[in-house]
DNA sequence: CGGACCATTGACCATAGTCAACCGCCGTGG
DNA sequence: CCACGGCGGTTGACTATGGTCAATGGTCCG
């Protein structure tokens, strides 16, 4: 799939464009970038000039506290844009890592800018991009700060399924899921024996199962609720034209 | 002060706007609503057709859980747009309530998009705020879960100082802060008693105190070292004009 | 004066974190 | 081929700490 494939899908999943508008798009500059896992990609305290897509693998948000704990922010996957924000904001507060090996693609600032100016339903589609990002974010508070450590679990599994189903990622109940529990406790705010352990707990439900870098659904009716999952907060409802 | 000052004001902050621009954004309908403690202005499920700007007081947005449990996920001054992401997302998914007494002035979204359409410079302005917005959410989300109690507090302190004094709500070290402890507690992730305690804990440091509705910063430095704070993710600084 | 609300404190309990050991797997290199 | 080391996962034992329950006190207001 050609990168600005991947980013049209995303786009017109909720956004209504018009053919012209999809082929000033897929005419972007995009510069292809392979990361290694866990390789770097923009750090804390850059001034990015281009914002990345991913296109294949997984991405990952996060802050560095002084203490050297690391606290992982988000999730991505081909078609996120992890790093919208630098568009409008000059210096980047957090980092963004390859978690598996992935694929990213760069665009330059300028480009964007004025195709925004240009086409202002592009824009609203980008810009709605971004808002579904913050609600997401807003989630994670409430995941991390309210849940028990089995909901909590359970949800974050449950937003990474219903995530990757949309984009075709999923097959026959299986999600590829790089993560090690390390990090799924640096993602939920939480001890690795801790993950260990609740996840034998969730385990048990005979809902979910996550070993071997794998993510299983056995039951989804289950899982989502027992992770409180209502995937309204993900609205990917099909928007009314704007 | 009138409510399209307020909004102006912060815009102007970090992106310059030309005189035009300013006087189209001061021609918007502006309807004031005057809102009681604890009165919701938005509830989660609602499709609101306007969008709120702060005037005076304090404004939360929280989620609510099955539980009945509340969780706040970020507090607004004015100036604030603590629902702007309804431009683009048709359901709320979140609500938004007073804290104090307060006021907020709602613009129609369409006359919203048609200024954004016309002047792209403005939309890139308010799409700026959204976007720090989002800052602001993640690293609620390392303070609710990395931080021990203690930083924890007092980096909830120094944001809402630092942003306070930003808009000239700080006189002498104090700002009036109108929260109870229960609600700092479901905003921070913890049980009344523990903020209790810690606020007891923080208030041996002599930085900072916390009672009576007011927030009193004796030692700025010390406060911001205990919270780890570093004002950076507010983006505060000019941008360049885009 | 009585009641509501908030802050404060003590006692107790549940549980998440820490420390440490062990296992299984896999890839490397002798 | 096998020995070794590293990494990730698992488990037990212990500890620290945050949550719950409950009682008390202060303040404001009707």
């Amino acid at each position: 799939m050609a990168p600005s494939d991947v980013l049209i899908q995303k786009l017109t999943r909720h956004s209504p464009l018009a053919a012209d508008d999809l082929a000033r798009v897929a005419r972007l500059t995009c510069v292809l970038r392979e990361l290694v896992p866990n390789e770097d990609f923009i750090h804390q305290g850059d001034r990015p000039r281009a914002s990345a897509i991913v296109v294949e693998g997984f991405l990952a948000r996060y802050h560095m506290l002084a203490s050297g704990k690391r606290q992982y922010l988000s999730l991505h996957l081909p078609g996120d844009w992890p790093d919208a924000q630098g568009l409008f904001l000059e210096e980047m507060d957090h980092s963004v890592c390859a978690i598996g090996p992935a694929v990213v693609c760069a665009i330059p600032h300028e480009e964007l800018l004025s195709l925004f100016r240009e086409r202002p339903t592009i824009a609203f589609a980008v810009w709605r991009e971004t808002l579904i990002d913050a609600s997401i974010f807003r989630e994670a508070i409430t995941n991390n700060s309210s849940r028990d450590p089995v909901p909590r679990l359970a949800h974050l599994f449950c937003e990474m399924y219903f995530r990757a189903k949309q984009i075709g990622l999923v097959k026959a109940g299986v999600l590829p899921f790089p993560l090690n529990q390390t990090q799924i406790g640096e993602m939920l705010g939480m001890a690795l024996v801790s993950v260990n352990r609740n996840l034998k707990r969730l385990r048990k439900y005979s809902a979910v199962d996550f070993k071997g870098g794998q993510l299983i659904v056995h039951d989804w009716n289950k899982l989502s609720s027992i992770g409180e999952f209502d995937p309204t907060y993900l609205h990917q409802a099909v928007q009314a034209e704007r």
